[in-house]
DNA sequence: CATTGACAGATAATCGATTATTTTTAATAG
DNA sequence: CTATTAAAAATAATCGATTATCTGTCAATG
């Protein structure tokens, strides 16, 4: 419900962080930049769902002391994406068919229910943040065979979806819906290199901002809904692929 | 969503849980211990909303290290009961009553949703819990003399309501009810002394659980939905007694 | 009189070492 | 051979001390 660290914070080179002045954006302490490397490692799929995380062997490859790594790890716990028991350490989240299927369910009911409480109260400037995250999104290229072209095409869908309902009003709802989004985000990274042929996942995110803005409810949710649904059964069939349950 | 210790557990005496051998039901760790302290000062009130956690002072007092005392603060962000800023610290989080609407909003939102689910694949120990679940519950009164009674009533309280959804079948959105009924308690513990007298909190309960088992949708969800509710406007009253925004 | 900047005290973050717990291995009895 | 137990190794949890950061105070400046 809180934290510090901003995972998707604005593109900037390590120049620009270091000369120009207003580098507090978070990533403060070591805690913090632990949470978005690991979170980015697990996210990634660098960090193998459901293997062990050994304390030792962390602290070695990411040079830091226990303290900043339990307190990073800390972090991902109310992410979702590590579990914790005591004594027996931590382990990335695992993953299966069940976990994504809930995850697209309630992404349904959860980011439809946002959406429309952001088309009743949304202001002006919720309209302006959603057309310039589709207008970004749009002209990003996810080219397979540039890794960050893919990594910049997440980050920019994140931010599209989680602008379309930042007009609710709802801080909780949102924190919500940011981990159901960072849960997805998992399994299309890990599983889904290129979308389906049979999809314009453009012309979709066009559909639901227009619906939005122009205040079309039934349009809008609707839309959102479908696309929900498409990449929650466009995912399962490739885990099916890969044999997972 | 995972989190070792266990907040509701049985009721057992010091005697019984030094001797008794079965005592390894979670609170192993330091941390984990704190984290329940922790959690029962924070949503009984004795530590106030808003308030910032000196964690100098909070070592002294709960007689730990540095260490464990974080990990314990960890586990109250993720349940929203605690914030946190890089190199500023905790604080236990604020109440409102913009905070209190949304908590009951997503509450009919979600628990609701996850009866529904219970009632479509809930099998037969799910009506079993529930039916033993209401009948502790019941048994139990809550007398404004005896605080140990209202803290035992909102044990039961609490885990009628989760017991109500657990045959849903989904962990998230269980961990999601779980969370908002906590925050929801925390308003309660607080502000309602004693239940507003032109309710009958009983037989609500016994209702809502009666249409689960007899598994009639519509009824029960809206049963649940108007207890939720009334709950919502009965603490939105106090608030506003108390001169809260 | 408001603003800035340096200082000091308070507080948070981190480290390295130590202690507690679990897991693995090895030995032994049945 | 399998099951049981004891010792050893691996791993997690905690501690006390140190370092980094923030916050308030007060003097100097415009």
């Amino acid at each position: 419900m809180s934290s510090t660290d901003d995972s998707a914070s604005a593109p900037m080179t390590d120049e620009e962080t270091a000369s120009a002045g207003f580098s507090d954006d978070g990533k403060n302490t070591i805690g913090s930049q632990l949470a978005s490397r690991l979170r980015e490692a697990i996210i990634s799929g660098e960090l193998e769902a459901g293997s062990k995380i050994n304390l030792d062997k962390a602290r070695r490859t990411f040079n830091v002391s226990l303290s900043p790594l339990r307190e990073g790890l800390a972090r991902l716990i109310s992410d979702g994406l590590v579990e914790f028991q005591d004594n027996r350490g931590y382990r990335v989240a695992p993953i299966s068919l069940a976990n994504l299927e809930e995850i697209t369910t309630l992404r349904e009911e959860l980011e439809v229910f946002a959406l429309r409480e952001s088309m009743r109260i949304g202001d002006v400037e919720w309209e302006g943040n959603i057309m310039r995250s589709l207008h970004r999104l749009n002209r990003t290229e996810r080219d397979a065979s540039r890794p960050e072209t893919l990594e910049q095409w997440e980050t920019l869908h994140r931010e599209f979806h989680l602008t379309l309902i930042s007009g609710c009003g709802k801080p909780l709802l949102l924190h919500f819906c940011g981990l159901l989004l960072n849960l997805n985000d998992r399994y299309r990274r890990v599983f889904l290199i290129r979308t389906s042929g049979d999809r314009n996942v453009g012309q979709e995110h066009s559909e639901i901002a227009q619906g939005a803005v122009a205040r079309d409810i039934e349009y809008a949710t609707e839309k959102l809904r479908q696309h929900i649904h498409r990449t929650g059964t466009n995912l399962r069939n490739h885990l099916a692929t890969k044999g997972i349950v």
